[in-house]
DNA sequence: GTCTATAATCAGATAGAC
DNA sequence: GTCTATCTGATTATAGAC
């Protein structure tokens, strides 16, 4: 019983994540210091190294658990038969888990070419699997004939953008809500391909 | 006749502007330095302060003459009357400039932060002239009962993150042709707005 | 127009005290 | 677990020689 919980060890941990994940996301990975960082959680420089080894796999760490976690997520909802269902579980999903983590969402698109090439291609093998998700949906409803999808690479690549956008626009309490906009973005999907 | 045309100074500017900006959209504005600019030009560092007054002007004077020019490309293009004819021209128009500048487009969306405020501000204000073409044109349609949209401010951010979108992952000599590309895009946003 | 040299500051990371 | 102090080297920008 040396050790009492809530010790700092346990605390400082996550703070020193989050704080970084808040400020990468702000002013982006180059710009942001150690020093900055520490000074955030409220300690000295040095101390950040009792939690990770060097500034990069506190970038890339941040960018597994981000995509790893998101394809857990997608993996937990509720599977569905129909394409065009299966489409929608998809948008909506898509922009509420996006619009969750904008912190997060803006670190995994612009902090790609900050990685060692190692952990880029970690990243990118993710979100390949992530893509791929809407992709089988894609070619799914193309060869039930419920969907006109010329290309289903190119479609997939497509609206994943066209959803993902919406956190470049999207402000807390803003003149939509977020039923709205998951409904209009869907109908939009829907659309686009032909359903 | 003291100077012969071709001196050092007509070229030696532009080849600093063009290295910065083929840096800059490679690495990051915050993760390039002087000194990697100039050895890239061929110069010392001291020389770059021939040609900006420091690295901030540098990264904003690249994105004003960037959406600058955008506008003037576009206000340049042939008008159209029916709003159809307008989208297909302004969907096209989009993809096939942005991929002729995929160095200077990188830069205009990511580099945004890394901009003092009185100079984002500047941009904002052309990048929002530029979505506002595209708005009116759905406006138009949807007044005219050609388009479905229920909310045109929604739709432009949407169709203008799935245009872009082809930035990321298109590739030169890849398995589609510009045009198949334009097609395709043009065809999905036609279906999106339901025209 | 360019270079060399330098000022002034700050970076990431580590060692050792407590 | 955290701090202080420090190492090593890089950063933007400027001054003055040529």
């Amino acid at each position: 019983m040396a050790r009492k919980k809530g010790s700092h060890s346990t605390i400082t941990g996550p703070l020193v994540h989050q704080a970084a994940q808040r400020m990468f996301a702000r002013h982006g990975f180059a710009a942001v210091t150690m020093r900055q960082i520490a000074a955030e959680v409220g300690v000295q420089a040095g101390a950040l190294y009792l939690y990770t080894p060097d500034k990069q796999t506190l970038l890339f760490e941040m960018m597994r658990v981000h995509m790893e976690e998101l394809l857990a997520a997608w993996q937990a909802q509720p599977k569905r038969r129909e394409p065009q269902d299966r489409l929608e579980g998809f948008s909506r999903f898509h922009i509420r888990y996006h619009l969750d983590r904008p912190d997060a969402v803006f670190i995994a698109y612009m902090e790609l070419r900050n990685l060692t090439s190692g952990n880029f291609a970690r990243i990118e093998k993710l979100r390949h699997t992530y893509e791929d998700a809407l992709e089988n949906i894609l070619a799914d409803g193309q060869a039930a004939g419920q969907f006109k999808v010329p290309d289903t690479r190119l479609a997939t690549m497509a609206i994943i953008a066209m959803l993902t956008g919406v956190n470049t626009w999207y402000r807390e309490g803003g003149r939509l809500s977020r039923e709205r906009i998951e409904r209009i973005y869907w109908n939009m999907v829907r659309r686009s391909v032909g359903a």
